[in-house]
DNA sequence: ATTGTTATTGAGAATCATTTGCAATAATGA
DNA sequence: TCATTATTGCAAATGATTCTCAATAACAAT
């Protein structure tokens, strides 16, 4: 229809996948959501708009779409995985212990850890997963201040 | 016997748990080794020590001594999870996707990642996880140098 | 040492997320 | 429109982790 679905439709093709609609919806809500979304969640959501999708689609898609670089898995909290569409720049999460909300920031100085270890260790690095956890303002102020701050 | 295990016995104590012998051997198992284990390889190195040691105790173990702080939890590759036994410093890890080879190293300046998140954002971070991945400089070689970096 | 209390264990069943086998379906190229 | 075959939905299978429960063993008090 618009050149943009033209053009995904050709990244598929290009490693000879085919363009199915259960494909466009899960990327569509990957792409819509601007939280992180589990396998679960995201199966509920394409199944509001299709109702015959199964799961079985959705992890296999998930699958698919992250071999073709189109989205990003996280393991956020020690449980299951989570899915996010491929932004622009680069950002790293934190997960407050209390409430599981998550807040992404960026974070310019990891460009020169990577440098500092690619050169000391000798490896190439293609990816840098950031996470921290402990608790955000919100549950700060409900615990009373209090916070097991290492240092 | 020795003061060691003493106060390993007085820091279960604190908290009303009991330090019991599949314990005190799963921990050792942990300190031992100097790569991160899952629950299964844990499995098997203690019950070459102890036959009758079960899977469910590893796994009960784990989440007490994880508890505890004595025992760290790493969600390496995207599978299942890894242990290691705390240490002093502060580390991070970089996971070679050709042979799965983990290369642990620090970064003093996540320290200051950490102020900067903290007073941008307001929380209180109390646990960093770093994780790069790529390839190590043997899989570098094997695959003739190239090497998918992203920038 | 002996005993009572109860945290912990082993074994296997149960659970949960994720993967797979297969016949039916639909996307693509001719 | 047709042939090819990647993809789907379903249900069954898997694999890691958790739970249930009776038996055991750590610990505190005697």
């Amino acid at each position: 229809m618009n050149e943009s679905i033209d053009h995904l439709h050709d990244t598929f093709r290009a490693t000879g996948r085919r363009l199915t609609s259960q494909r466009r919806l899960i990327l569509g809500v990957l792409e819509e959501s601007d939280i992180h979304l589990d396998a679960e969640t995201l199966f509920v959501r394409a199944k509001a708009r299709d109702s015959d999708i199964s799961m079985a689609t959705v992890y296999r898609t998930l699958a698919v779409l992250k071999e073709m670089g189109l989205v990003e898995e996280h393991s956020l909290g020690e449980e299951h995985r989570h899915f996010e569409a491929v932004r622009d720049e680069p950002h790293y999460h934190f997960i407050c212990l209390g409430c599981g909300r998550v807040i992404e920031f960026d974070a310019p100085v990891m460009a020169q850890v990577k440098q500092d270890v690619s050169e000391r260790e000798g490896v190439c690095i293609t990816n840098i997963h950031l996470r921290m956890s402990g608790y955000c303002v919100q549950c700060q102020e409900a615990m009373g201040g209090q916070c097991g701050d290492q240092e």
